[in-house]
RNA sequence: UCCGGUGUAGCUCAGUUGGUUAGAGCGCUUGACUGUUAAUCAGGAUGUCGUAGGUUCGAGUCCUACCACCGGAGCCA
């Protein structure tokens, strides 16, 4: 008996129980004993295929029993539930081999994160990294929506920039023709405002890079970042636009991503709690004062440290907001606080769990002259910034948005031990390929 | 960039005080096995001990330099 279409996808197999299906994918176990089982995978989900000896031609039987990991097969059978778990399963009558895959380097045992990373290409194969991808998927797919339902429209930044937006130390830099240098993007949020009094609510989403030399575990060379900017908005909108963001895509993932968590072995009760309770929000200097009661030798002025970030979640089982920094250590842009003008009017989310900073974000200065000295005053080329004045000069309104690293929410969500596994391509300091 | 660590079979690792022919598990392979699920059991094949020098009668083991990777710090999202 052939192999015949149509295919059906193992994520309905639900649907078909008691029916005949075929269908098509990878090895990704096989064990024989006098039953022969195979684990399929697809693409859409895991099956076991169990070829006995007394439903499957012999000719398939025979083919079950030689099986190699990662060989590509197709079969046809009925769809059952396990004895045991009562998940769909497959009893197979007919199974052929589509492609052979000789010597599969991931086995099913432990490796190294070295080998694993110079197997990247089939290392996404693997069942952690299906999930991670998938859930990682669902995050900017809510990203998207949230932001369309919202009224933001997408005003997409360029990757190729002329100057930077923040520091010079951490660019790449590439030859552009008869400009000389050109810079890969290292945030989209200088070119979202001048979209402020365009379309009133935009925002971009997509790969922005930095050449810092750091090699910890939220760090990437290259990874997305979204940046909403809105009109008419100061700090506390962006508290209240990040907070009901995040609970948007917490939503989505536990509604939609149940079985991807599972297999990660995520403890969704935390994931609820950031749905479900209200983000914790506290003053920059109120976190000094609390981090020096929790044994810490910040000195106010300072920026936090790693330790810092963890001592304050520790503390706390929810997001936490903390604003309000000493404007020395932010970027030029940041409008001052008039009620204590050596604050910044700048938030940053930290993710409980020890995740860190996810977003960071704050309100804008609309004022030129006030721009025009913080330029100078961080040593900045006026001629490269006159674009991003005109917004202040043409109908310049209080604005606010806010950035946050697609891949530490990922991270986060699916409490990953390194960033590393959340982009399918990572680029770090010391990894460029594959 | 700084500090610490690691580098031995395709993979994950053990290797005593420097000593003769370098080991295990997995994977692969041959066979066995009534539903297995990192299946199990029995047999088999598999090494430039990161690279280059040095010490020594003798180096996987000690020393020096370099390389690669891992972890942490700083910086950041």
């Amino acid at each position: 008996m052939p192999v015949s279409a149509p295919f059906t996808e193992v994520r309905h197999l639900q649907s078909h129980l008691g029916q005949q299906v075929s269908l098509r994918g990878w090895v990704r176990n096989a064990r024989t004993s006098k039953t022969r089982f195979i684990e399929l995978r697809d693409g859409s989900g895991f099956v076991q295929c169990v070829v006995g000896a007394a439903e499957a031609d012999p000719e398939s039987y025979e083919t079950a029993g030689k099986l190699t990991q990662e060989s590509a097969i197709a079969l046809t059978g009925m769809v059952q539930q396990h004895p045991k778990t009562g998940e769909p399963e497959i009893l197979v009558k007919a199974l052929q081999l589509l492609a052979p895959s000789v010597d599969f380097p991931i086995t099913p045992k432990d490796h190294g994160i070295e080998f694993l990373m110079d197997n990247r290409t089939l290392w996404l194969r693997s069942k952690r990294q299906w999930a991670i991808i998938r859930v990682r998927h669902t995050i900017v797919k809510a990203i998207r929506d949230f932001f369309d339902e919202d009224g933001f429209t997408l005003l997409d930044a360029p990757i190729l920039t002329p100057s930077s937006c923040e520091g010079t130390s951490s660019l790449f830099e590439t030859d552009y023709f008869h400009e000389g240098m050109a810079f890969l993007s290292q945030s989209g949020q200088l070119y979202q405002e001048p979209g402020v009094p365009a379309f009133g609510k935009v925002y971009c989403f997509g790969p922005t890079f930095r050449a810092e030399k750091s090699k910890t575990r939220r760090h990437l060379t290259e990874f997305w970042m979204v940046e909403p900017e809105m009109a008419f908005a100061g700090l506390e909108d962006v508290l209240q636009l990040g907070e009901r963001m995040v609970k948007f895509i917490l939503q989505r993932v536990l509604e939609g991503r149940q079985e991807e968590l599972k297999i990660l072995e995520r403890d969704t009760a935390p994931l609820e709690i950031a749905l479900k309770e209200t983000f914790g929000r506290m003053s920059y200097t109120e976190s000094v004062e609390k981090l020096k009661t929790l044994g810490s030798d910040i000195n106010w002025g300072e920026d936090f440290g790693n330790d810092d970030e963890t001592i304050l979640m520790n503390a706390t089982d929810r997001p936490l907001w903390v604003h309000r920094f000493p404007k020395s250590f932010k970027a030029f842009y940041m409008a001052y606080d008039p009620a204590q003008p050596d604050l910044a009017l700048g938030a940053d989310l930290l993710a409980p769990e020890g995740y860190g900073e996810v977003i960071g974000g704050g309100e804008r200065s609309s004022d030129i002259e006030y721009l025009l000295a913080q330029i100078e005053h961080h040593g900045l080329n006026r001629a490269d910034y006159e674009w991003y004045l005109d917004v202040r000069r043409y109908g310049g309104v209080q604005h606010a948005g806010f950035g946050m690293g697609l891949e530490r929410a990922v991270a986060w969500i699916c409490k990953l031990p390194h960033v590393r596994e959340t982009i399918p391509y990572p680029r770090m300091m010391g990894t460029l390929r594959p």
